[in-house]
DNA sequence: CTAATATTGAGACTCAATATCAATTGAATG
DNA sequence: CATTCAATTGATATTGAGTCTCAATATTAG
């Protein structure tokens, strides 16, 4: 399994500068009043790993998060990225993606971005985002034919990417 | 969450002894046929540990399977189970259902069994299993677009049941 | 400012999963 | 049947993601 597994991303929400500085401000403050209503505090590091999920453009895992903070903090910890990533699962704005199948779960950012199921290679580590309305309709009718509330929904394919052939 | 969730499979096939034992047989060939190409060998451990997974009504993990098996063949190793387990999922007769979340992944056998997808109710951890041959389609046209080899797929719906309303 | 509490990072630790390796098994061939 | 050679096995060592511990530090309320 590549290390640096490419990631192919549905294309980024068309955002005005504005709209995007708007973003950031919402999510945190949604993560901030998580935090209050549990007794815990919005910390520097906290604030940065947020941000840090919310600039990248694939998915990033719990190491790759670590390299990528150490830039800017070189003080950071892991275990501290492991408690901010469980918390940020906790109130929903991020969700895991994969397993120990594709080298360990990445993170993405839920909050705000459409909905998406996802490829992955158990090969290289690549996660394809894909969409499929009719997937979705006929996934809805079955949850109604069950009289079932969903809530949310984990759809994942593991396999082989296009790249990477039956060795 | 209840510890003990109950698990709803679809019912059992309606088997004579007659059948079943030609079910037997039609799976062993199957993983002997998949082991033949890969230039590996149907032994004895790898036959005890798919007949062990084909005689249980529930879901098994590694450490369930090790036990069960220690009963008959006290000699089994781990590493075996481990091993074959994953030769059973490359081929397609076995898929893992859950995983770390939910107290370690466990095996379910698919072969011969109508595919189907799970929805999981978080009040009560009831698991039911759901049928859509349309979603199905869908999905395999999605897979097909992207140029992808599928393995096996993960699609788990949480939310509550029908008994469950919202509290 | 001070006190009380939450947080942090380093490192020890856990435990499932994998890799290693010598001994054994199995199939193929003569 | 004996031989050969690759595949397999189980015991064990190793790995590595994730958690826990704890002393030092940061944050917040008053």
């Amino acid at each position: 399994m590549t290390k640096n597994a490419e990631v192919i991303l549905f294309p980024k929400h068309a955002r005005s500068p504005e709209q995007h500085k708007q973003w950031l401000s919402t999510v945190l403050q949604t993560f901030q009043e998580y935090l209050g209503k549990q007794g815990l505090k919005l910390t520097r590091q906290r604030e940065e790993i947020l941000l840090c999920l919310m600039s990248a453009e694939r998915h990033l895992g719990v190491e790759e998060l670590y390299s990528l903070l150490k830039k800017k903090d070189p003080t950071i910890g892991r275990a501290t990225i492991f408690r901010t990533v469980k918390l940020l699962q906790e109130c929903g704005l991020v969700a895991e993606v994969g397993s120990h199948h594709n080298g360990g779960g990445k993170f993405e950012l839920k909050a705000d971005r459409p909905h998406h199921d996802h490829m992955i290679c158990v090969e290289c580590g690549r996660i394809t985002e894909f969409q499929s309305p009719m997937m979705e309709r006929f996934q809805d009718e079955a949850i109604r034919r069950h009289g079932f509330t969903a809530l949310w929904h984990r759809h994942e394919i593991f396999g082989r990417c296009r790249n990477c052939p039956k060795k």
